[in-house]
DNA sequence: AGCACGCCGACT
DNA sequence: GTCGGCGTGCTC
């Protein structure tokens, strides 16, 4: 039998099958999705098996392939295919998808050993200490020592391929007798023998408790492990080494399982919608619009209970940033053991062992962000992502792939429905949704029948400050002082798109700038230090400008940091917490400010972006937005809705509970229309005049996009690069079609190598996709002169 | 990507 | 003569 291997080795040449003979003792353990380890050259190499055959194409002699490396393979047929649809698709290598679909501690681990060749070696004093790793040598004298051992044939090159894995294991003991038979081994006990005598005690009054694991009785008995292992000797009992999964939701679950909530009309009419697509097995996709507060989530898990009632597992993405112990508290409470959740914040080992769950087919929903959309869960009825316009489910780095496609193709497989569920969609699916490709549910109340926040827009242009920082108008503190005398709460967001604390000379107008990146450098308070969020190079704050030496610098873009000293100095006496990245970046703070705030042991909660995400604090009656622009600043064609977007949601944090809400939103562009029509919280107005932005820009959604970056460490090269590709497309794309750049990008510098970029926007452009793995294919030659080529389809982000 | 192989100039 | 630089081609 032959197995057709993917290797872990990322290169262009080597994205594709190679073959190996399977030796007959492993015929049995491998399977389509097995994870191997292969001889590739002189080396090991971790890879896929992506095919099983008994014919091969190879002219040479198969070499063997050496290890199975787990018991059941990690990848379902359903995922080896999908990997290969995906990376036609998303201009990656096979392996980074096959890798991106595993948690992390899969990846091999590679070690280049030097051994001794012969016994009379093995006695240097070299190889008496621990074994050493010639990938981590970089002392020239030690290089040129060991390359004389090679030569000399004293010492030789082992290859290893280290599995990152572990299993917890524990260790239990079960009875290895009858039950009768302890009684009378009790009694020939010595007086003296205290511990066993405990021990064979709770054996006969506990049996059926047994087996037990060693913690659980060293901890009930006071056993110590000299005692359980003469045990065994004696025959009492057998020991056995199970694995154990690590319990990161331990917390989460609060026992009681609550039923479920009763739908009104507009809810009920969606589920019976998407419950039929389940039950007759449609693999359609629900778009389900619902403005805030209209219970989406109710929904979806009552849609999850149909599936499962079935017998069919569900899928549910949302994303990273509302994935909060709320939310997963409100599943677990639904569906109880049967929930996996794969989230982030867990450890490593954590991820593995959840994912192991759902591999071994022990869960049947499955809750995660983006990377859960590779979830092996089997059998899938239904699958739901939830926020679905979040720009975070398309993943920005190598396998660039967007999370809702990979679901509309699962779905597919699996003929079951997708519901995709926003207050506000991406224009894109809102669009499909208008064209009948998916299917529209809108869900028009809220689901309390609470009244919507009333929103009021403050012109920053005509207002008077309050303080002596042109941060928060006298208007919006005041309503703050309101709320907060009648002991009510207050959510503030900081709006930090596009935004950083970057130092400004007032004297020269010289702005601090990475020496690698077009980028300024950012101030980070809790390190002190000049920091540049690209490449990570750091320096001292500078007391005086680097440029004239003046001492006349400020540092610019309010952080949540200043801001909340300013509010501080004008509301003495209020309990503030703030939340950004510096606040949360320890594991847990998150969950804990947003408890303490929940318990209202602060007044204010003052954020970044990341507050604007379900949250629910009923006591919450004003939401302030400080600066509504800076997202609108951005030229990229979806400013507008992202902005919209954003402050919509953050609206929705007030008046959600029996107290009428109030939403302030400071602006510059007052008479914006993503302002104004977030103001208005009209959603389907925003769609129609965005709409007719698209149409008169020949954006999205009335064209398809791909970005093409071109990168070099000289700018010309990148630049004559850039465009003898746009040469290229410019011969066999037609109209439509329209071909942007080539052009620096918005960042035109990073890690010492310039950006040039084509933007291609089409409507149809069957050869396309051909065209462009040429283009990445020929950059493969261009490689000598230190150029690279990225292809990004549909971008998120085109600036 | 690594790694070997091979060719060429520079240094014991 | 041999060491080490880099260009080229291959990995089942
Ligand atoms: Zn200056
Ligand atoms: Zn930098």
């Amino acid at each position: 039998m032959i197995a057709q291997v993917i290797v872990d080795v990322a290169a262009r040449q080597t994205d594709r099958i190679f073959e190996y003979h399977i030796p007959t003792e492993l015929e049995k353990d491998i399977a389509i999705g097995s994870r191997v380890v292969v001889p590739f050259g002189p080396r090991k190499v971790q890879g896929f098996v992506v095919g099983i055959t008994d014919q091969s194409e190879f002219k040479g002699k198969l070499k063997d392939l050496l290890v199975v490396v787990d018991e059941m393979p990690p990848l379902t047929p359903e995922l080896v295919k999908l990997s290969a649809d995906l990376a036609k698709n998303i201009f990656s290598y096979r392996i980074k998808i096959l890798q991106a679909m595993l948690p992390w501690v899969m990846r091999a681990n590679y070690r280049k050993l030097l051994v001794p060749a012969n016994d009379r070696a093995a006695k240097m004093p070299l190889f008496q200490g621990d074994p050493i790793d010639l990938n981590k040598i970089t002392d020239l004298a030690e290089i040129k020592q060991f390359r004389k051992l090679l030569q000399d044939d004293q010492a030789k090159i082992e290859y290893v391929v280290e599995n990152r894995a572990k299993k917890k294991k524990e260790n239990q003991y079960e009875l290895a007798l009858k039950k009768e038979e302890y009684p009378k081994i009790y009694n020939t006990l010595r007086q003296n023998a205290v511990k066993q005598k405990k021990l064979l005690m709770d054996i006969i009054d506990n049996a059926a408790d047994y087996p037990k694991s060693q913690s659980q009785l060293e901890k009930q008995l006071g056993l110590t492990a000299a005692s359980l292992n003469s045990a065994i000797t004696k025959g009492w009992l057998n020991k056995k080494s199970v694995e154990v999964y690590r319990d990161p939701l331990s917390g989460f679950d609060d026992g009681e399982h609550k039923t479920a909530v009763t739908l009104n009309g507009e809810q009920q009419g969606a589920l019976n919608q998407i419950t039929q697509a389940i039950e007759q097995r449609q693999a359609e996709t629900f778009l389900l619009e619902g403005i805030t507060g209209s219970g989406k989530t109710e929904v979806y898990l009552h849609a999850i209970s149909k599936a499962l009632k079935q017998g069919r597992n569900a899928l549910m993405l949302v994303p990273e940033i509302s994935l909060t112990p709320q939310m997963v508290r409100q599943v677990k409470a639904r569906f109880g053991q049967e929930v996996a959740v794969l989230h982030s914040a867990l450890s490593e080992g954590e991820k593995y062992d959840e994912w192991r769950r759902i591999r071994r087919g022990e869960t049947k929903v499955v809750v995660g962000a983006r990377s859960a959309v590779f979830a092996p869960l089997d059998n899938i009825g239904l699958i739901v992502i939830d926020e679905e316009h979040e720009s975070s489910y398309k993943q920005e780095t190598d396998p660039r792939y967007n999370a809702r496609d990979v679901a509309i193709w699962r779905s597919k497989f699996h003929n079951c429905p997708l519901v995709l569920g926003s207050a506000t969609p991406s224009l894109g699916s809102r669009a499909r949704a208008q064209k009948n490709v998916y299917h529209l549910l809108r869900l028009t109340e809220r689901a309390n029948q609470k009244k919507l926040p009333k929103v009021n827009l403050i012109d920053l242009k005509h207002v008077q400050f309050a303080g002596g920082q042109f941060d928060l108008s006298v208007e919006l503190v005041d309503a703050i002082k309101k709320r907060l005398a009648k002991k009510e709460q207050v959510i503030l967001m900081l709006n930090r798109r596009g935004f950083a604390n970057f130092m400004l000379c007032r004297e020269c107008g010289f702005v601090l700038k990475c020496p690698n990146c077009d980028v300024s450098l950012n101030l980070h308070k809790d390190t002190n230090s000049m920091q540049c969020h690209y490449c990570g190079h750091t320096e001292p704050v500078p007391t005086r400008c680097p440029n004239c030496q003046s001492s006349q610098i400020r540092f610019l873009g309010a952080g949540t940091q200043k801001v909340q000293e300013e509010l501080e100095e004008l509301l003495p006496g209020a309990r503030i917490l703030r939340m950004d990245v510096d606040t949360t970046r320890r594991k847990g703070s998150y969950k804990k400010i947003l408890d303490s705030f929940g318990a209202h042991e602060a007044d204010i909660l003052l954020g970044t972006q990341m507050i604007a995400k379900g949250l629910d604090f009923p006591n919450v009656t004003l939401v302030g937005v400080i600066n509504a622009d800076t997202g609108l600043w951005l030229s990229d064609y979806n400013a507008s809705e992202k902005t919209f977007e954003l402050l919509t949601q953050v609206a929705g944090r007030a008046g959600r509970a029996d107290k009428e809400g109030e939403v302030l939103i400071q602006t510059y562009n007052p008479e914006h229309y993503a302002i104004q029509l977030a103001q208005t919280q009209d959603y389907e107005r925003f769609y129609g005049y965005e709409m007719n932005m698209r149409h008169a820009g020949n954006y999205p959604p009335y064209f398809y996009t791909v970005l093409i970056s071109i990168a070099a460490k000289k700018e010309q090269n990148a630049a004559r690069e850039a465009f003898r590709i746009k040469r290229y497309l410019n011969e066999h794309l037609h109209e439509p079609t329209i071909i942007l750049g080539p052009t620096p990008s918005a960042i035109s510098r990073v890690k010492n190598q310039y950006y040039y970029q084509i933007l291609v926007k089409y409507k149809k452009e069957p050869n396309l996709n051909e065209l462009l793995h040429h283009v990445q294919d020929s950059a493969q030659e261009a490689k000598k002169y230190g150029l690279s080529i990225f292809i990004d389809n549909e971008p998120e982000r085109i600036m």
